[in-house]
DNA sequence: ATTATAAACGAACATCCGTTCGGTGTCAAA
DNA sequence: TTTGACACCGAACGGATGTTCGTTTATAAT
């Protein structure tokens, strides 16, 4: 998944790992005099020298005529341990016997008190996404369990076999749940297999509220 | 959970957005001048003025004579969607009837071809962690999914009731479960609380292997 | 009418910074 | 021995950059 630049010796990776802490440490990158200082390296040239080599290599990116225009590639940033962040609001609760929030059509993350920070390589296209806490074990059926997060992208219909939340109108009831539409009536199919499918003759009682895309769990 | 700093006005507010911008496009942050130049401001001396008072409503951090020397506080970066990342080694799958994989004492993330991506605000301590893939569904007494990633932590023992990866000896056979200690046996508690727990009497054949720190499911 | 404050302008200065250039020393291959 | 690479040094140039200063305009309060 990770492709990782070639190996590369002492110097440059001195050089490297001295980039990665000064942005880690002040938030914005090193000036080729910070990281000869750092590095005991008496000549600026050195360092450009070896910046040089490392942005052949593609570890690094740099902006010519650019002061501080250092930047570490996708690669090597993740082979240091660095990445892109995406923050979910988390929106409210989702109980079996409790109305689904859904997004406002403004939302912002200004103004939510709480938010899921993700990163993009694991959540995708972060668009649009909000975040429920489950409350109540009454979608264990979905394989999903009392305070699970569950991160949603808002959508008014689904395809055959996606998970959704679903609002039952006539059972006044929220579900998590593998949707198809069969004909006249809806199935709608629990994410243990073990478990048997509800089936809903009258579609228009199935009120779609978004697409499950993420099930989080914190252990304890 | 994240307070922010106080309600700001438009050309601070599109001076910040700014910054944010160019921080997430670029990887460091943007002189006076670019700023300038990108909000149509004729003058440094402006911004350095708005900038001034940003860093009073503590939006923003400022390196004295240090160029780009710009940084966002931490309640800053939230309220704009920011934060920081950690890199979970996936080290390979768990199923019920194979053994279950181990960091070895000296593994780095260089070299893991592949990891998970979390934030520090859901993933707490991230020393040590390792994540596995669950590979069938004999694991669905734990609500855990074919094809769910388990966080873990290292572990030889485990306090009751924690949630551990669990390999049995005898049975030659790897779950997840919570674990109590009662006396001479030891009890093995699923998480879905339907479901019966299992008894060991020999406590030499339950072989913990880690703690169970989260599960990550991507639907579909 | 006067004062205070916020917001902006343009110019100027000293320093910071990327980059280049000519050299030096070491080491292994030819 | 010569050659070429690698790694480093010190100096210098020109443009970038943070900061200060004096001035102006608009708005609201006194």
């Amino acid at each position: 998944m990770n492709a990782q630049p070639a190996v590369l010796e002492d110097q440059q990776q001195r050089i490297l790992e001295c980039i990665r802490d000064f942005i880690q440490e002040r938030g914005y990158p090193p000036t080729v005099r910070d990281i000869a200082r750092e590095l005991g390296i008496s000549s600026t040239s050195v360092v450009d020298y070896h910046l040089k080599r490392l942005e052949q290599a593609r570890w690094i990116e740099r902006d010519p005529r650019s002061s501080r225009g250092i930047r570490l590639t996708a690669a090597g940033a993740r082979g240091l341990g660095l990445g892109e962040i995406v923050s979910v609001p988390l929106l409210g609760d989702i109980a079996a016997g409790e109305p689904i929030p859904v997004p406002s059509s403004d939302f912002s993350l200004l103004g939510v008190e709480e938010t899921i920070e993700l990163t993009r390589s694991i959540v995708g296209d972060p668009q649009d996404l909000y975040a429920l806490r489950v409350r109540g074990n009454s979608m264990i059926d979905a394989m999903v369990h009392d305070g699970d997060i569950v991160i949603m992208r808002p959508a008014e219909e689904v395809a055959n076999g996606e998970m959704a939340a679903v609002w039952l109108r006539d059972r006044e009831e929220a579900t998590l749940k593998r949707v198809y539409w069969e004909g006249g009536r809806v199935r709608l199919q629990p994410a243990n297999p073990t478990m048997e499918p509800i089936y809903i003759d009258d579609p228009r009682q199935v009120q779609i509220q978004g697409k499950v895309v993420m099930v989080i769990r914190r252990v304890r």
